[in-house]
DNA sequence: GTGTGACTTGAAGTCCGTC
DNA sequence: AGACGGACTTCAAGTCACA
């Protein structure tokens, strides 16, 4: 997603968004991945990954198993925080 | 969705994809919720909650997260079970 | 009240590059 | 190694008609 599509989302959304980004991130850094890597592993583009943790992604449901799955937490432990 | 994609997902996905469903199937009669009521209430479209309850989506973050607040539960009790 | 196929459209997700 | 942009393709999202 390019630039500043804020607007696209509500507030709460956009909090929730950012919330999984840095979940993300961390549980990659915790398995001392580069983003390149986890994109290849979950079968996801290198790019993809970058607005992902920045929370600038509104990600699908089968994006999310695939990243828990490589980062081995469930789905549940993934929403943990939210 | 349209006709028949099964192919597109793997098994596990669409595994996930049905007991999702389902879990919001159980949340919505549990709160005596039509999916018309449901639909409304989370601002989606009658059919959409249709396809959803028979793991035939691959639902979004934002649309998980209107039907987690409408049913009353969080993104984690959400995918408790998978 | 719900299931389903056909359809449109905006966003998800890819792929190239540069900084 | 990661952020970010542009252009591109694929699919989620939303609507309708009918069963």
């Amino acid at each position: 997603m390019p630039t500043n599509n804020s607007h696209r989302y509500s507030a709460h959304e956009q909090e929730i968004m950012k919330k999984m980004g840095l979940r993300v991130r961390q549980l990659r850094e915790a398995s001392s991945l580069s983003q390149e890597k986890l994109a290849e592993l979950a079968h996801v583009h290198r790019t993809y990954i970058s607005t992902i943790e920045r929370g600038q992604q509104n990600i699908s449901l089968t994006i999310l198993i695939r990243l828990a799955d490589v980062l081995g937490v469930s789905l549940a432990t993934l929403f943990e925080d939210t």
